[in-house]
DNA sequence: GGATTGACCAATTGACTCATTTGGTCATTT
DNA sequence: AAATGACCAAATGAGTCAATTGGTCAATCC
């Protein structure tokens, strides 16, 4: 591991981030990484085992970015459900904006990549498993209703989504704030009179 | 509009209901409907402009049973958010059951037919619309909270193929009991202590 | 003589082919 | 010893063409 060798892994890294990132999984070729990254082909090769592998370094890249941003939104002294929607907002928002993500995205309705389908599922379940935790948290401070921390992760994220993406194929986005608002109405506070 | 004519009518319409729901939209040729209806292919065309109006005809009768399905659960001596959950349940049971549907479905996915697409979007509107109404009334009645009901139908309507479909993708399906219980915690009462 | 039919047509499809490209290897170079 | 790129088998995709399809309409039927 002398410092050239991390150089070589970092700009095939760095590569590799820029073509996934523009043309997806399958348009992606080793040979244009190769060139993008200034180095042979077979070099690659000696630091990742096969094009999957390499995809699969980025995308733990892109998650680890994930819950930092999470974390960095959790603020100690903010309620929970403002944690929560403050955590759950910026991740999704990360997810939305990341062009890696809306590539893949993309490829995943137009061509149905099996590896863009996978990595996408990555990301979902490590948003859910910092859910999941968080919530468990709350519970156990007593800060929620006793419920499963896995449905709940799963329902809590579900209706964001719902939210922030579905809403805006077939009407005007709602704010921030407007999220806020429903999320604290539809979950938070229940509907009923 | 002689007995037989009708009788034709209902023939093709037969023919093209048991075709599509095996075939889906895109594999399903009017030569065999004409086939399955006992009728010469040039006679379809005296009753539907093309193959799409047909598949619109079946269509509609379909959203027509949704509808039914959704009234027929709704019974008057019971509280509104009963109401609503058994209206639901039923016609996600009348879609998820479907032949028609499941085909549409399984097609859309495979090979993204715009038609597919389209039917499947306009169930959907079908029973947002219902369900709409439904809460629209609930408001006027002071049964629920004051709340946009085309939000509310929408954030319900997806809470609950989140738990219905996609829970079960990963986990052990909900019964419909589990599914009422979780409808009561999140949206009725909320996850407030 | 209006309703019904199926042979017919233009347009679309999809099986097949084959030249090009791709992921991955390894003998050669640095 | 590390890096390279020529090389290879496998996968891809553009092009072709015969078969199929949605739709028409002149002939047929009742």
């Amino acid at each position: 591991m002398i410092p050239v060798a991390i150089d070589r892994k970092k700009m095939i890294l760095s590569a590799a981030e820029r073509t996934f990132a523009s043309f997806g999984y399958k348009a992606t070729t080793m040979d244009l990484v190769a060139r993008l990254a200034n180095v042979g082909k077979g070099t690659i090769y000696t630091f990742f085992k096969n094009k999957e592998e390499l995809f699969n370094e980025i995308m733990n890249q892109f998650i680890k970015r994930i819950k930092a941003t999470a974390t960095n939104a959790i603020h100690d002294d903010d309620h929970f459900f403002v944690n929560l929607h403050r955590a759950l907002y910026s991740m999704l928002e990360l997810r939305k904006e990341h062009q890696l993500t809306i590539k893949l995205t993309q490829e995943l309705r137009e061509i149905g990549t099996a590896q863009a389908k996978q990595a996408l599922a990555n990301i979902e379940d490590a948003i859910l498993g910092f859910m999941e935790e968080f919530i468990s948290h709350a519970e156990q401070k007593q800060e929620i209703k006793l419920c499963d921390p896995k449905v709940t992760a799963f329902v809590i994220l579900h209706l964001y989504i719902s939210l922030v993406f579905e809403w805006e194929q077939r009407h005007q986005p709602l704010s921030k704030e407007e999220i806020a608002h429903l999320f604290e109405l539809y979950l938070v506070q229940g509907l009923k009179k």
